[in-house]
DNA sequence: ATACGAGTTTACAGCGCTGTATCTTGAGGC
DNA sequence: GCCTCAAGATACAGCGCTGTAAACTCGTAT
């Protein structure tokens, strides 16, 4: 069974197949008689359009590509899902590349591999840097996310992660904490995420005139929650006095709700816990997980936007956007009203 | 700066836009001196084949469609994941396309929107009917997933489910739990799945000589596991006796456990309770979880492999496979070996 | 009656590539 | 020395669609 292409529906109507082509696309100027008689010869035979010769001829796919480290990682997942529905309200569908982090996959994400398959590529990059991002570039549209290379020449998305690791700090600080650790800084870490989080736990920590403690940044094997679990409760095991955790991402808070579970220190009363990046994983871990918040909707109309200004030609050099941020509250921190009606002068000491 | 084409290689290296397609393909029947002149000509140049072009005359778009409820839900992410790497083992590339599991984008994705677009479609349906599809699906070769609708006509994969619950009952009742429940029966639920969970379930204890208490069949407002959670809360708050639950799906058993922790009754010492699909949440609850495990790479090749046969030409009638399924083992079930050691002749009855 | 132009419709080229049929070449057989 | 044949290279059509420009229609102005 062939499939039915503008001719056949042009035969059957009578016209030409520019007129067919008119009909499908909503063209003004057809006459009101002949849009019936080729509706109903589309309708009679079932014509659906070739979007693959329709894209060859207008150059348009319609298709951005999504390159991200892990579609399953819920970071990602839930970012996708907002760029997706993004996308889809721009008439642009969206196809998914892993590059599971590896140098190699990120360079083909940009080496044209997607050549005349997508309008454009959304990239969150891990490892590549931003000269390679530069070099291997060519000509398509390109909006960068997260907090990896960002060369001047590309269109870049991202929170502050330094305000929002200091605002983090700060949250805590306001509760009465004052040993607060960072969890944590992963040996051979090639990401810049960790970096800039550090920083600006330090920042707020300085801001509020303490003096940051390096034996409270915690290092951890890999980027696992049971590795950062590991790293906590070694901490603890040292005898490390903590009575805050500010971590890099979800998965290790949940590690540090676990040792502290294991060493049988409560959260939030002894020790609060903050996560990063408002995963669904917060909503499952006991307690759950005060966490910090990209504004993912943000994050995924900002790209989308200045994607589709670059698809439509734009070609200014490189914007750097900043995203607004939030705290989702929950159980792993004390909620800010009860510390204020019993505000604690000294930070709680670990048992273990 | 225009994009570079096959002809402009073919000038360049002095030679047909053929044989530059030729060497493009690795065509063997080339002279060693000419296919070096022309990648020669590729690298100078730096050309890519326009996928759009080649597809227009190939008919094949190596890609395939992914219709899934949510992506962000993490049993859909993993599976995507698994689906995304088998494909790309095969050269497919996959475009991810959301339903939310409503009526009009499940119709939508049969309507031939794709039209020309992808080789083929891997459809998680879980509103539309069997009727519905076969009457709605065009010739684009189609897989189904999951317990929804399968008419006869379409190729389907599934893991057992009866099956999965039955031995899931089975594997409490070895450790002694005789009150076992069912998480949950959602009103006005339109998948099949609670269903055939449900049957197995009841199943279940029929083969071990017990009688279904259908006061154990707990139902739940929504598919949240806030909704689950209340379902537990209430029937503890009634009185009702249980000492493990079987939960239709990772979240309802998350739910169930915040409702225990809530009650002051132990995981998994006072109830078991076992969640279904594996996912990432089994790993961030507290305890973790025991989850009947769908083999999603299994389900992923198979899936791949219906569906590039219907590409390849296969005609035939609609096949229906089953994929295995396991038990991750966690620790919202006692540990096997602890119960042969320790059989416990009464019920454990909550203190609720 | 002729010209004009806004509104409709069409012919045709061509997007960039590959499949088919065809042509060229040179080695080997007689 | 001529013929055969396979390997190597090419010409050309055409995948299904849309943009452009040209053609046609018909009511109104001249």
């Amino acid at each position: 069974m062939k499939r039915v292409r503008l001719v056949d529906v042009a035969e059957v109507a009578g016209v030409s197949t520019k007129t067919v082509s008119n009909v499908v696309h909503d063209y003004p100027h057809v006459a009101p008689e002949l849009r019936r008689r080729v509706q109903a010869a589309i309708d009679k035979l079932g014509y659906r359009p070739n979007l693959t010769a329709r894209r060859l001829v207008t150059g348009r796919t319609g298709m951005i590509a999504l390159a991200i480290p892990e579609i399953d990682h819920p970071y990602f997942s839930e970012l996708s899902r907002q760029i997706a529905e993004e996308a889809a309200r721009r008439n642009y569908r969206v196809i998914i590349e892993q590059t599971l982090g590896k140098l190699d996959a990120e360079h083909a994400v940009l080496e044209d591999r997607e050549a005349g398959l997508v309008d454009g590529i959304i990239f969150h990059p891990v490892s590549i840097g931003a000269l390679s991002i530069a070099k291997l570039h060519h000509d398509t549209p390109l909006v960068l996310l997260g907090e990896g290379a960002m060369p001047a020449t590309s269109d870049h998305v991202m929170i502050d992660n330094v305000a929002a690791a200091a605002e983090a700090v700060h949250f805590l600080l306001r509760q009465g904490r004052r040993r607060i650790a960072f969890l944590g800084v992963v040996e051979d870490d090639v990401t810049f995420s960790t970096d800039k989080r550090l920083l600006g736990y330090q920042q707020g920590l300085i801001e509020a005139g303490l003096d940051p403690d390096p034996g409270l940044v915690l290092s951890v094997k890999d980027f696992s929650s049971e590795a950062s679990g590991e790293a906590v409760r070694a901490a603890l095991e040292r005898g490390v006095s903590i009575d805050g955790i500010v971590c890099r991402d979800d998965k290790f808070a949940a590690g540090a709700l676990r040792a502290c579970a294991a060493a049988g220190i409560s959260v939030p009363d002894g020790i609060a816990v903050l996560g990063w990046d408002d995963t669904a994983i917060g909503k499952y871990t006991t307690p759950s997980l005060t966490s910090v918040a990209p504004d993912k909707s943000a994050l995924a109309s900002t790209a989308l936007e200045l994607l589709t200004e670059r698809i439509d030609g734009f070609r200014g050099v490189g914007r750097h956007r900043i995203v607004p941020h939030g705290l989702t509250i929950r159980g792993s921190t004390p909620s800010v009203s009860a510390e204020l009606a019993v505000p604690r002068g000294e930070p709680a000491v670990p048992s273990a």
